[in-house]
DNA sequence: AATAAGTGTAACCCGTCAGGTTACATTTTT
DNA sequence: AAAAATGTAACCTGACGGGTTACACTTATT
């Protein structure tokens, strides 16, 4: 499987520079559009907290997108620090076919 | 967005019927093999866990596949349930752009 | 039939994390 | 200068991953 050199971009960033920014967007104000606390958002913008599937499914009303585009990037973002995190599966043998 | 009526397939269901039985394997044959405990690997087969990051990487390497494969039926089940779970998110406005 | 293997799951432990509230100091706007 | 926005700490609750041990039940296997 490929192995990435850089970390994916964290869908952080993403919300930042692709959203708030371009929308004069505060992480105040669109705190209370999402309904959630500004601690939570701003953690997400920060690249303190994880997108979790109820928060998708906020951006993506929000943004008009799918919820599956903030998903995967968290995914991607998770994998690829799992996957450093620890070495112990890269020893796990596949199964014979 | 697409709302599916049923629910998405548990990644332990695909593991179960497309893997563990076509090849005679054991969840504790199996778990040996991951290096994750007889448990763990049970409540995912079973439905009452979810694949992790390091899970998915643990049955990438054991049956040649990617993670992403896991992670992604793990990802669309947890979001079809979230989606469930609270109606908030519906409520909330596009921001104009 | 008897033994062995596999299984689901409960009880218990630990550590982590989502998410909320309140509060404070700092930075940025207006 | 005054107001708004921000990062973050402290604290709480609830959920969950993952591990061990143990028990009862089912399925093979001999």
């Amino acid at each position: 499987m490929r192995i990435r050199k850089r970390p994916p971009t964290h869908p952080g960033g993403i919300l930042k520079r692709h959203y708030l920014e371009p929308l004069s967007l505060t992480i105040s104000n669109l705190s209370v559009n999402l309904g959630v606390s500004r601690k939570t958002l701003s953690k997400v913008v920060n690249e303190h907290g994880s997108v979790t599937p109820n928060m998708a499914l906020r951006l993506a009303k929000a943004f008009n997108t799918t919820p599956e585009l903030w998903l995967n990037l968290q995914q991607n973002y998770d994998l690829w620090h799992a996957s450093r995190k620890s070495n112990d599966w890269k020893k796990i043998e596949a199964i014979a076919v």
